[in-house]
DNA sequence: GAAGATAGTGATTGGTCACTAACTTAGCTC
DNA sequence: GAGCTAAGTTAGTGACCAATCACTATCTTC
């Protein structure tokens, strides 16, 4: 941990550019965190990132991609030989178990409103990107839980309430997170698979951030 | 429209410092946005917005506030004189609504990960407004849909779900958006209400953006 | 152990931006 | 119409930042 400066191939060095620009990333936002920043946190002198990358905003896609394609492997993980409810309900647990890790959640908000700013630039690549990421995501799930649209839709809604709810701040605990048991009157199908894992996790820990 | 700059109170000033600022945070963010374009949005020099707020990010709080404050107006004027399950549909189909206005959907959203970023920073004052303003806005929804928790939670889960589809720019009509009508099988109640009238506005128009 | 390739740095630059200071102009009142 | 007040401007500053360039250090291969 003293010198961890060590030569690396480029390769190895831009995986570890990719893990510090998620966090930078998802803690300052695009146009908040500077490549120095970045540069800082890997280890290296702030020119040397644009031997690794063409610029600034590769960095930023290569980050956002690594994130989406994580949260499919933390969900694959979670749910893999399962299927329908039980395989949602894995999901959904083990997206809980992602509030403790803020940086992820926070990576895929900074995208979404960076998708949106490129958008409004006249630009849309990184949106095309990332539309299409998204998509294979939800596909991904969908399959995984049996073939299911509007419980998919369902999951990810409540996935992405739970980013705004960890973005503002909310401790686990507070009553804002109460909505996610469902320990109590009806016990619909889809709503109770998202619901029964988030009550569980919500007990545990009390720490929010950093 | 010629001359629009004709002399006006401060605080007339002011409110046209926020309409413009939530345009300009909601498409480029808190970083990405310059007092400079804000002040050319209003019609006025940029060293005079220092004269209205105290500074950037008081302007951008303001414009923060006035956009939850807004989302309520919408939710109470669709709903009134309503309640139970009749009011959820009129404010989720006033929320679809507001997919047309999406500097009004992605002000949120810029909001959300600037309290993060504030948080990492060290500081919390605009996370302890957000809290304040997001939780009464709950629980204002929450006494209009008749006091279920879990209602209203999905009620906002499928909100953060459509902020995120706008900003991602999904045009209306894809795929992604098939999940929000339950025209098929199971009717259950809270999905239901959401859902109906997602369908109803997502056929009507084919615009995405701007 | 020389030569080529690959990893990495220091110095710099053109540009942007939040914010300040000092000044000007429009409207009001008596 | 002088004089006050509030609205608004022009000019400027220090800080920061992405990207470039010219250079050095280390590894590999023969």
């Amino acid at each position: 941990m003293a010198k961890t400066s060590m030569r690396m191939s480029a390769e190895e060095r831009r995986e570890s550019v990719v893990r510090a620009a998620v966090i930078e990333f998802a803690r300052n936002g695009y146009r908040g965190t500077s490549t120095e920043a970045i540069a800082r946190r890997v280890g290296v002198s702030q020119p040397y990132l644009f031997r690794l990358f063409p610029g600034k905003q590769a960095i930023f896609t290569a980050a956002a991609e690594r994130c989406i394609e994580e949260t499919w492997r933390v969900f694959d993980e979670a749910s893999t030989g399962l299927t329908g409810e039980e395989a949602a309900a894995a999901m959904s647990e083990a997206y809980m178990g992602l509030v403790e890790d803020s940086e992820q959640l926070m990576m895929q908000m900074q995208l979404y409103v960076s998708v949106f700013a490129s958008r409004m630039a006249g630009e849309d690549e990184i949106g095309e990107t990332a539309r299409r990421l998204w998509g294979e995501l939800f596909e991904r799930v969908r399959e995984r839980v049996g073939g299911d649209v509007q419980g998919t839709t369902e999951f990810f809604a409540y996935g992405m309430l739970i980013n705004t709810l960890v973005a503002l701040g909310f401790p686990q605990g507070h009553r804002i997170w109460d909505g996610f048991g469902d320990n109590g009157a009806e016990g619909d199908e889809a709503a109770a698979s998202n619901g029964a894992a988030a009550s569980d996790e919500a007990a545990a820990s009390g720490e929010a951030a950093e």
